[in-house]
DNA sequence: CCTCGATATTTCCCGATGGATATAACGCTT
DNA sequence: AAGCGTTATATCCATCGGGAAATATCGAGG
């Protein structure tokens, strides 16, 4: 999305509605957010910006009828947040739709890349 | 991409490097030159214009070793595109991928789909 | 040799996307 | 009560991707 270099071979994408959809970019997101227990640090990890990546988790946490990202204001730290139950469900959800997908379909991946121009290094 | 109606469950793309990649919309373009016999056709089918069309063409022809469409001009019927054999290959192969990802990771995007605010219809 | 229809290519321009910035609210800590 | 770091929200603005349109080219057919 920002690092052209780390060129992920599989991209999935669920699109649910016209403005509802989960891809990579949310999960990674999810991922962060548990990590670092912020909004605005996973956002940084990432290299983007504040407001799109609360965008992205305020679209989260109202395309599924249970929030998955639970933030607070103030506090000693500044303020926080961190991945409900469900949040850490979808995460895992999609993740393993992702594994199960990519290992189903790896012999027509294979034959496909071995029609580019580059060759792909062969594992 | 164009028509916000019809919502597609399951969008996959290949990412292969910086500007390579395949997905849904190229793959859609393939068959509606296969079946229109131009580019221009096809694009208007889709809804995009011609320029896309082409630079779409173009990215698939120069990605792969063999050229995906052959194109002509002039002609009795002003020129036309038709798929090569690499691109009845490759579209083949990528619509395979789709279904087989989709279908392994059905139980995943169902568990998904459950967790959404707008109950989807049940199949 | 002129017309026709599609490919090929360039230029111009608008609108949307998202970043940068500013501001406010919040609640624990000191 | 002041400070701090984060969430929350709005406004401004540069950039860029893609559409529209104009132009050139090609080759069979009339």
């Amino acid at each position: 999305m920002s690092d052209p270099t780390d060129s992920p071979r599989f991209r999935l994408r669920l699109v649910f509605g016209p403005d509802e959809w989960m891809g990579p970019g949310k999960a990674e997101l999810l991922e962060h957010i548990e990590q670092t227990g912020s909004i605005s640090a996973a956002g940084r990890a990432m290299g983007m910006s504040y407001k799109r990546a609360w965008q992205l988790v305020d679209t989260m946490n109202a395309m599924f009828r249970t929030p998955l990202v639970q933030s607070s204001r103030g506090g000693a730290k500044g303020g926080g947040a961190v991945l409900t139950d469900a949040g850490q469900v979808v995460l895992a959800e999609f993740r393993a739709l992702e594994d199960t997908a990519r290992a189903a379909g790896a012999k027509h991946i294979e034959r496909l890349q071995e029609m580019l121009t580059d060759i792909p290094d062969g594992k």
